[in-house]
DNA sequence: GGTATCAATACCTCTAGGGTATTAATAATT
DNA sequence: AATTATTAATACCCTAGAGGTATTGATACC
């Protein structure tokens, strides 16, 4: 049996007539009566009694119109998922983030992709970079986003934006009331830096930018992440230097200042990873919305 | 898109090997490369990633092979269940009976048949001959079981068994010890006859029996159904003819007696009309079980 | 009894599914 | 690094069978 026997059986049921079925699917009566003979052998069970004026369903011919017309449903439903499916508008994408990743580009970057793609399902999942790394080889997520991603073979890195670094200060610093400040007066101040973990990472940015500069910073403390830093510049521990996403953490008593100094490498990336040879159209879905948010933010 | 790809594709996904795939499917390889890519051309859909060691589903195909799975089981279930319907083992089966039909013959014939089709689901309707008759042409009942059913253009009848007439008379009566009486007692007694309603029935048989044999018997009245007048006898009106199957009704105070003539008009048919026209499996599958029942009790 | 209207049959055509032989691509082995 | 083995893909052929036209049979309706 193939599908063709089951629409030229509810053709025929439907118009109780087999020059009427022929006729609205397109092909001539002698092969459709041969069909639904076909179909009779291979059942073994008579669907309709001829009659001079048409063809009349017989019990079994009503019970399998039915059926019939389900299956046929099924089947339409099913090519209609897949089609989806391929198209990247269903299924699932496992995003890896990290801390304070999300306080201000991923959440919106999200918001749009779900909209465009409401039946894809979408599932954050919290690591750290080295984490994200090994989930990403593993494929139990298929994107990820961090900052200063080292090239590693296999993974793919696009940088969505880069964002300028900002001086968070307690309110009561004489710092607090200027527009922007060099970045020279980090010498002076006792520095809160994030995340722990593993080396190389954020901290060390900071310190190559104050070597660089001839700079000796006071490291205070290096703590868990950018959350807790702004923590302690509110209760007055020191300062931090923190990506400019930063300022919708508004903690009571911390201020965000510029550097005056427009250096390049007083900026930091956030970037997006992925698996070099996913094919997956919702990954690839993904990456055609990044990219265009990209595009759009440039703009 | 045919049956065939979907059963192609399961095969290919569950091998993830097109080679041992055609070996299962018996068919050679390149038919079964052919195929797979026509199903995603049509579909628009990559569903398997090509690899030197194999065939691997991707994310779509992986839908696509639940989907698969579930058109072919629905399709399945589909020709399943009309195969048995055309065996008669699925459906619904209308039959009218008449009051007092249903003492003996009827369940136990009805005891058969639904333990060897336990999927057809029986729905009896009580109805006098008149309307069995109208119900039977107007198809919204297969079956029908009366006594002296006449000969009707389009119905046809068979005999399921003669039950021998007895004598209903009350035990206070000097007949009630007899092991058995002459029809011609009929002349001296109180007669209580039934069916009440169109005419000829049951009534007009026993009283063409009694002018046959030149008896005049004193009919005192006719009631509408058996059972009424076998307890009008309990009560002592009168004496009454039943058929056979008649003393599974023991009313307290009446004996059935058997007639010593043994004549062959001293008996009533039961008998089982449907349309000769009716090709219902579900009510062959009955009329085969009816005639094996009549052969065994013949035997 | 003739006509109209069905489905069924006879016979033809040609598409497309299946076969064999071979190639291309890549992993495993030496 | 070259060779071998293993896989899917390609090229080409054959034929089963789906669909076409013309006709026949069967039956209701005039």
């Amino acid at each position: 049996m193939e599908f063709r026997h089951l629409r030229y059986f509810v053709a025929v049921a439907e118009e109780q007539h087999i020059g009427r079925a022929a006729q609205r699917l397109s092909i001539s009566q002698p092969p459709l009566t041969r069909q639904i003979h076909q179909l009779e052998d291979q059942l073994g069970v008579k669907l309709f009694n001829r009659t001079p004026r048409g063809m009349e369903l017989t019990d079994a011919g009503v019970l399998f119109l039915d059926e019939a017309r389900n299956v046929l449903a099924v089947a339409e439903r099913a090519t209609q998922r897949v089609k989806r499916a391929g198209q990247g508008k269903l299924g699932r994408l496992d995003i890896g983030v990290f801390g304070s990743g999300i306080l201000d580009t991923i959440p919106k970057l999200l918001l749009r992709f779900t909209s465009t793609y409401p039946d894809v399902q979408v599932s954050i999942h919290n690591m750290d970079k080295a984490e994200q790394i090994n989930a990403l080889q593993q494929r139990r997520i298929n994107i990820a986003f961090n900052r200063l991603m080292p090239g590693i073979e296999g993974l793919e890195t696009v940088c969505v934006k880069r964002e300028p670094l900002l001086l968070a200060v307690n309110q009561t610093s004489p710092l607090a009331s200027q527009p922007s400040v060099p970045f020279n007066v980090l010498a002076d101040l006792p520095l809160i830096l994030f995340p722990a973990g593993n080396r190389p990472n954020f901290v060390d940015q900071v310190l190559n930018c104050c070597s660089e500069r001839g700079i000796r910073p006071e490291l205070n403390q290096i703590v868990g992440e950018l959350v807790t830093a702004v923590a302690l510049v509110a209760s007055g521990f020191g300062v931090s230097l923190v990506p400019q996403s930063a300022i919708t953490l508004s903690l009571p008593g911390v201020r965000y200042i510029p550097f005056s100094d427009n250096a390049e490498d007083l900026s930091v990336d956030l970037s997006c990873v992925y698996r070099q040879n996913d094919s997956s159209p919702i990954v690839r879905a993904f990456l055609d919305e990044l990219q265009a948010y990209v595009s759009e933010e440039a703009a």
